[in-house]
DNA sequence: TAACTTCTTCGTACGTCGTACGGAATAAAT
DNA sequence: ATTTATTCCGTACGACGTACGAAGAAGTTA
């Protein structure tokens, strides 16, 4: 057996009190916070994505010295965990709506939601769930929508990540189109612009009937980026039907 | 307007003649093919990740100087490119059962199997869609799984961009917990007999009743790490209940 | 007051990465 | 034989995460 993950204590730095009265302490008084650490860092992700947030760049946002950071953070890893954590703190969870469609749909969208204002969530992979207090609780509110309904517990785990992957997947098919712009440097019109010809020489004598009439049609009905909420809609719709019928398939005259 | 982008003739070499018969070439004969470098970079990406997949062990491991890959690709960005059209090759296509269910539930396992099979694609971000002919490829076959039922076009293109996105999203949350394995270096269970204690420690106070009781079903469930088929399996038949009664509400006495 | 302890700060340095640059080697074209 | 196009690759630069240890600040103790 080996020793507990220490950041388990920095996340719940918040809601034990043992941790958060430190008393007096030796040394010299830190210059901030970990909740500045970690606020900077949301603030620079959320600027130019996670993988463009180095320590030496967080450090100098804040006035230190790179080396400082660890300090507060035992590595970036652990600062990525801290920063989901407090991420997820800031929304503020809505209610259940009494209608059971409503309560299922809004699960989705908070999660397709906070997937846009926050793009690196989408990026942090390796991260052992249920570890801080804000995930802890945002997992509970997801169960509460689905809860006596008429699943299981299995069911009603498979629900929620239904749901929850299908909002993250939307958010992240947005976000992989944003990614592409901004690496590339040009719009999809732009590289269109620039590359259509190329690709019409490249691709003479292979037809995509199929791909050619749909991905154009669904690439001018998309053209307008707000109109991506359209895929949501469509899926989700499909999904919480389903959903719904399985209810209804187990105790008819619910729902 | 700027200049085609050079990778699209790599992406086509295959399939346009003017590229693939390279005629007498001046220079030494190349030690290898581009075909060779990113069946390399696959089998090393399938190994160790996309993160892990570096040009100098890429070249080690072909037996060539770090920068001699440059004279084969113009960045890794553009192998990463090659690597998803050239893997999505390899795959051949199955038909589309006559069942619609089955021809629907087909298309996002087939998905889940191949992110299965190179979770590295699922780390791929930032990339252009409809670049290379096998990505064109996939994405007919896709189409012509719903081509015919009564949706739209746009619609055709949201059901394959659900159907797809589900299967990417459940082969992500069991790569996640992988991922998560291979960099803690202990599995879930040693994760959780080494911080349970602590966990207990700084939860104290704190109550998840849904989360506690459906968290530990959905593990015990789970444990069984082929069992993470059985949300494949919960998800595709809620979200193909959807899509049919979508249809059958569109033109009764189909389907 | 002085010594000790503990804590924060951070400069230096190492090994990794992608890749810009330029030169050497090679083979076809002239 | 010379020119030209091409492959190969050593060196080097600026990023990255972070190990290490020194310097200094503030509380504790003698």
């Amino acid at each position: 057996m080996t020793e507990p993950d220490p950041v388990l204590r920095l996340l719940w730095r918040h809601r034990v009190p043992a941790v958060a009265d430190a008393g007096a302490r030796r040394g010299p008084r830190p210059k901030v916070t970990l909740d500045d650490v970690v606020d900077a860092a949301i603030e620079l992700a959320d600027r130019d994505g996670l993988a463009a947030l180095s320590m030496r760049g967080l450090a100098q946002h804040l006035h230190l010295g790179a080396m400082t950071l660890y300090t507060y953070v035992a590595n970036r890893g652990d600062l990525v965990v801290l920063m989901v954590d407090q991420v997820l703190g800031r929304t503020t969870l809505p209610g259940h709506p009494a209608d059971l469609r409503e309560r299922l749909e809004q699960v989705a969208r908070l999660q397709y939601e906070e997937c846009r204002a926050h793009p690196w969530l989408l990026e942090v992979t390796g991260v052992r769930a249920w570890l801080g207090p804000h995930v802890a609780d945002r997992y509970e509110w997801q169960l509460a929508a689905v809860e006596g309904i008429g699943l299981d517990d299995v069911e009603m785990d498979q629900a929620v990540t239904l749901l929850v992957s299908f909002g993250t997947g939307v958010a992240r098919a947005e976000q992989a189109v944003r990614a592409a712009e901004r690496e590339s440097g040009m719009t999809d019109a732009e590289w269109w612009e620039a590359n259509h010809e190329a690709l019409a020489e490249v691709m003479a004598g292979h037809d995509y009937p199929l791909a050619g009439r749909v991905g154009t049609a669904a690439g001018e009905a998309y053209q307008a980026a707000s109109d991506q909420r359209r895929e949501l809609d469509f899926g989700l719709g499909r999904i919480v039907d389903g959903l719904l019928a399985h209810l209804a398939s187990r105790q008819p005259g619910r729902g």
